[in-house]
DNA sequence: CTGTGGGCAACGTGCCGACAA
DNA sequence: TTGTCGGCACGTTGCCCACAG
C-alpha cells in the first residue's frame, strides 16, 4: 500500500544500488566520451520488447527512407541519466565518484526463501557485514529495518537473530516484498548500506526474462522506424539525440566506447581464430566461455550491409541459450591458452551495472544538458 | 492456470464480445471505405500509452524531417484485425454480418460482486436470458460455466440459484476471475452466449485508466517520430501502411470515415453555436452532453498549422474530466432544441465497439489484404 | 552455517442465509 | 429484486523450532 509517491533525485547510494541490480558487465560510458552507436543493435533491442507482430514487409519498405544512415555513427556523450522501469521521473546519474563506504550483499533466493512457508534466510556474513547491529540484550534480538528501492518505495522487514542454532532472518514483510516484485527462486536481492546507516533493496532476476508487459499499442513498424528516424536526423543535422539502452533485456550493447572498437581493430580476429567473451555468473560475478569463430559476413546483408554488427559467426566450446550464435567483435577477446597466461588476470576493478540507462549522444557533436 | 494457448481464429461471437467490450462509441469503418487519417490524434494515443518523459525539444526538432507530411491523408481501408492486448496472434475479423441469435448482458460490478468475501451475483433476467438454463429439480440448482474470454482463455465458473429469495450467483470461480482480471467495483463485465451454447465473458474498464504498464522501453521521441515516418513515407509512395487504434486509451478517434468528414461542413458550426457529442454511460449505453463553441483555431500552430484536429475550442455546459476542453468537428452535432425535434431520432442502429483494432490503410491506394 | 520441513496459531477466503433497500 | 452483512468452516500464511547436509 502506499503510492509510488515524488521519487527525489537519485543520490549516490541509489546510484549504487542501480549498478548492482544492473549486474557485473554493466559499464557505462563516461559523459564526454566518444562512443559508437549502432542503431541494428537499439532496434534488437526493440525488437525484444516488442511482441513479434506482423508488418514486417511494411516495416522493410518504409526503412528504405533511411537509407542514408550509415551501419554506426561517432558520438560523443553529453549527458547519463539512470532510470528504473515504470517510472516517471528521470533521476541524474551524480558524476562518477570514488565508491564511498557502502556495504552490500547479495544473494540468490532458495525455494524457502521465495515460498509462502517463511521468510528470507540472511547469510550471516551479510548480516553482520551490512545489516544495522542488533541489540544483543534482547531475548531474541531483533529490529525493524526500512529499506528503499530504485523507485524510492520504501520496504519494511523485521529482522530477527533466532533459533539454535542462531541465525539472522527477515520475517514479517518479507513475503509481501517477495510477491509484490513476484521473485521466484533463482532470482538475486541486494542490500546496500550508505556511511549514514541509509538502506536500500534491489533485484536482479535470474534471467533475461520477457518484459512482462509487452506492449501492443504500438506497431512494429511505428518503434522501428521511430530508431531511425531519430538516427538519421542526429547524423545529417548532427544534433543530440537520445537513446534508451536496458541492460537487462538489450540482448547486446549497442553503445560502444570508442576505444574499445577501435581496440578490437588490433586483436586480428579471423575465421578459425580462438576467443573468449564474458557472461554474468551468479552473485555479482563474470565467468568467460570459449568459442571459434567459424565465418565473418553481415548479419543483414539486404539492410546493413558492411556492418560490423554481429559480423562474426561463432561456436561456442559449450553452447547454452544465451549465448548468441554472432558476436560483435568488441564483445569478445582473443584466446590467451592459461598455461602462457603471466597471472590470471581479472583487468581493472569490475565496475557494475543496472536496470535502465538512458544517454544523450550528439554525433560529433557538442554535449550539452537536456531537460 | 494454464496457458494463454494457441489463440485460434476469432470467430463471430468473439468478434461481437469484441465490439461489447470496446463499448457503445465504437465503429469500425467497413474495408475499402475511405477515412481520414490524422496523425496528430495517433500521436495523441502514443503520447496517452507512454509516460510524459522528457525530450519534448528532440522530438519537435527532429520532427521537422516529416515537414511534408500534412495534417490529414485520406486513405482507403485495407484491412482491419482485431486485436486484444497482450496477445501474440492477430485475429481476423471476419466480414460484417448481421448480427446472429446472440444473447448477451453486461453488469457493472458492486463492491459486494469484487470483495473477496463472496461471489457475483446474476441480475435475474440476465441469468434467465443468456446463462444455460439451471435444470429445477436439482436443490439447489446449479451447474459449472465454461467462459472464453478474448484471449481465448476457459474460465469456470459454478452458477448456483439459491437464498430466501432465490436469486443466481457465480461463485467457485469467480474471485480468480477478478483477481487475475484486476477487476474493481465499477469496472463491467460482460457475458455472452452464442446459438450454439458457447460463453464469452469479458471486461470493460470503468475509467479510461492509464494502460496498467507504461513502458520505459521506448523514448517519446522514438515513437512519435515513427508515426510520423510510417505516414509520411506511405504518403509520398502512396503504399499500405498499418496503425494500431486502441478504442479504450487513445483520447480521440484518428481514423474518421470520409463522409463523416465530409458531413461537418454542412453543419456550419461558428463561434457561438451551440453542440452536442456522445459520450460512453452505463450500462452499454451512450448520452449526449451540450456545450457552446467559443474559438475556431489550430490546436497546435507550430507543427499542425491549418489542421481541424481539435481546431474547436469549447465550453461545456456540465464540466467533466473526460471532456476535452478541445473538439474536431466530426466529434460534434448541431444541438437541436428538444421542442423542435420531430421524433427522439437515434439514428441507425448503434453498432458496438472493442478494445484495440489494428487497421491497413492505404492512401488512395490499393486495397490489398497484408500478413 | 543455512536449507527444508513439522507444528501450530492467526488470518483470509469463500459459501451460506438473513435482512432491508 | 439484489446489495451488504453476520455466521462459520476450511485452507493458507507465517512464526517458531528441530534436524541434517
Amino acid at each position: 500500500r502506499g503510492f509510488d509517491e515524488g521519487s527525489t533525485k537519485m543520490d549516490e547510494l541509489d546510484c549504487e544500488l542501480w549498478h548492482a541490480c544492473a549486474g557485473p558487465l554493466t559499464q557505462l560510458p563516461p559523459v564526454d566520451s566518444h562512443v559508437m552507436y549502432w542503431p541494428q543493435g537499439h532496434i534488437e533491442q526493440v525488437v525484444a520488447c516488442t511482441p513479434d507482430s506482423a508488418g514486417a514487409a511494411d516495416v522493410y519498405q518504409a526503412s528504405k527512407q533511411f537509407s542514408n544512415l550509415p551501419a554506426h555513427l561517432l558520438c560523443k556523450i553529453s549527458k547519463i541519466e539512470l532510470q528504473t522501469e515504470f517510472t516517471k521521473e528521470m533521476k541524474d546519474a551524480p558524476p562518477p565518484t570514488m565508491q564511498k563506504n557502502v556495504r552490500s550483499f547479495c544473494k540468490t533466493l532458495t525455494a524457502s526463501d521465495t515460498s509462502t512457508h517463511g521468510g528470507f534466510s540472511v547469510p550471516r556474513r551479510a548480516a553482520e557485514d551490512c545489516l544495522p547491529l542488533l541489540d544483543h540484550s534482547m531475548n531474541p534480538p531483533c529490529q525493524e529495518l526500512v529499506a528503499k528501492d530504485l523507485h524510492g518505495k520504501e520496504w519494511n522487514f523485521r529482522h530477527i537473530y533466532r533459533g539454535h542454532p542462531r541465525r539472522h532472518l527477515l520475517t514479517t514483510g518479507w513475503s509481501v516484498f517477495v510477491s509484490q516484485k513476484r521473485l521466484v527462486a533463482g532470482d538475486t536481492v541486494i542490500f546496500l548500506r550508505g556511511e549514514n546507516g541509509q538502506l536500500r533493496v534491489g533485484v536482479r532476476r535470474a534471467s533475461k526474462q520477457l518484459p512482462q508487459t509487452r506492449s501492443t499499442h504500438f506497431s512494429n513498424a511505428n518503434l522501428h522506424l521511430g530508431v531511425l528516424a531519430a538516427a538519421s536526423h542526429a547524423a545529417t543535422e548532427r544534433l543530440r539525440f537520445s537513446v534508451i539502452y536496458n541492460p537487462r533485456t538489450s540482448p547486446s550493447e549497442f553503445v560502444i566506447p570508442y576505444h574499445k572498437y577501435l581496440k578490437t581493430k588490433e586483436n586480428n580476429l579471423t575465421v578459425g581464430s580462438r576467443f573468449k567473451m564474458k557472461f554474468e555468473s551468479d552473485e555479482s560475478t563474470e565467468r568467460r566461455y570459449s568459442g571459434t569463430i567459424v565465418e565473418v559476413s553481415d548479419a543483414d546483408p539486404l539492410k546493413w550491409p558492411n556492418s560490423a554488427w554481429r559480423s562474426m559467426k561463432v561456436e561456442w566450446d559449450e553452447s547454452a541459450s544465451e549465448r548468441h550464435e554472432r558476436v560483435s567483435p568488441w564483445e569478445i577477446e582473443p584466446f590467451v591458452p592459461i598455461s602462457t597466461l603471466p597471472t590470471p588476470s581479472v583487468g581493472p576493478r569490475p565496475k557494475r551495472r543496472p536496470p535502465t540507462f538512458v544517454t544523450d549522444s550528439s554525433p560529433q557533436g557538442t554535449s550539452q544538458s537536456v531537460l
